[in-house]
DNA sequence: GGTGGTCAAGTGGTCTGACCAGTCATGTCG
DNA sequence: CGACATGACTGGTCAGACCACTTGACCACC
């Protein structure tokens, strides 16, 4: 028997989800004002520090802007917002939303091959990138052979050496993990090509940095093009 | 007479700022506890609310873990971090971090030519971008015809309309930004070449998705290169 | 008619002090 | 020696207060 995780959230956090549900779901324009501090922790039950602190979170996110004395007014996200909202995005209120999973598939397509490239170029750290795609193999549970792709991309990060695109695949991943169950009947296609993998690594480790560009759009293309063909279905469905 | 903005910067945010810097700057290494937020708001001079808020974006970003009872300890900034810490990776303490700069540009020469080929594909709203290119002309500041240039990439982002990519150029050009009047210098060499702008602006908006990339990468790798090298130099000195 | 001054109300910024809840090291007792 | 109570310490939350600032209305003045 498997125990779920108690979830333990922390109240400035729901707040911060709650208000940020709002303001993706629209119902929060941007330039409109918030309520205050203190008509928003009295609606919401809980106390000034704890919509204070959500509120300063959102401030550093540049998801609103906050002027002492004045109102509290939400901004475009989509202008000044980080890379780090996207999780909220993908999975606005539970339900996926398919403009941004096509555009997260879109972005890995693209960065995969430059970071595989990069990484051939300074094969450096790369001497585990063979034991990843051991564990690929060895696992058998489709879920946990996505956490070991996930762990092998990471190392191929990590090789290529580069805080901007390390940071990147950071952000990214946070976006991607939660849907990862929902998704590994669609990836089983992708993860399942050892062969493809292990090409990949060998052209990292072998420093070969035309081939692994390369290798990575093969490897990683297919199951773009499967995703992205399951999200026109969904999209269909949905109309 | 210009008057330059008086800055009013916030108590939890010089808190933040302060206890990043030590991070980044690697007197608190990973897995390292923190003060507690009483001794640290001591320490500080400040109270416990303002260090409480400051710690809690640090969490809320993934760079340190914070539990009940227990000690905070610190993350792995590189592992757990988002792309929003870029700027203070950038530019710890006033320096500019080589390894950091040299990544961002890895990255927006990857990047770039991503983006115009998206753009080009969707060419839906891209129609403003002959009037950008214009005002890059025009203006005769070479600080100024950086933040139109930026204003210029910010259209074909949009036109690409992909939601990752806009929230990674947000977070990359807060990055930049801050570093833009100390690199007009060596930019002033990309921003003059107005036909390349054009000629980029007039595959994206004619939906020349072969063209686009091609011309995107070779307008960046010039400024590229030159930067690339001007760092070599730096680091030389530093030396 | 425009300028600037004054004032009150409302907002965010910060602090204090308090209590709750969880963790951990300590020391005691079996 | 080991299991276990216990107390010190940590973060989590709260209420209430005061300060700094913005806004808008009103008013006196030129």
């Amino acid at each position: 028997m498997t125990f779920a995780k108690i979830e333990r959230r922390s109240l400035p956090g729901e707040v911060y989800d709650r208000v940020l549900g709002e303001l993706v779901a629209g119902s929060l324009t941007p330039g409109q004002a918030l309520p205050s501090e203190r008509a928003l922790a009295e609606a919401l039950g809980v106390s000034r520090p704890a919509v204070r602190e959500a509120i300063g979170r959102m401030a550093h996110a540049g998801l609103v802007k906050v002027r002492q004395g004045g109102a509290t007014t939400v901004s475009d996200f989509r202008r000044t917002g980080g890379l780090d909202i996207l999780p909220h995005l993908l999975l606005p209120g539970g339900d996926l939303d398919l403009a941004v999973a096509r555009s997260i598939l879109e972005a890995r397509l693209a960065i995969g091959p430059v970071v595989a490239g990069l990484a051939a170029e300074r094969h450096g750290h790369a001497a585990a990138l063979p034991a990843a795609v051991t564990a690929i193999e060895t696992d058998t549970d489709p879920v946990g052979r996505q956490r070991q792709a996930l762990a092998f991309w990471e190392l191929v990060v990590d090789a290529a050496d580069s805080v901007a695109f390390r940071l990147m695949f950071n952000s990214l991943r946070a976006a991607y993990e939660p849907a990862l169950v929902a998704l590994s009947a669609v990836m089983a296609d992708e993860v399942d090509r050892i062969d493809a993998y292990r090409a990949l690594a060998a052209a990292i480790t072998g420093g070969d940095a035309d081939a692994a560009p390369r290798l990575a759009h093969d490897l990683l293309s297919h199951a773009t093009q499967a995703l992205l063909h399951a999200l026109d279905l969904l999209e269909g469905a949905r109309r």
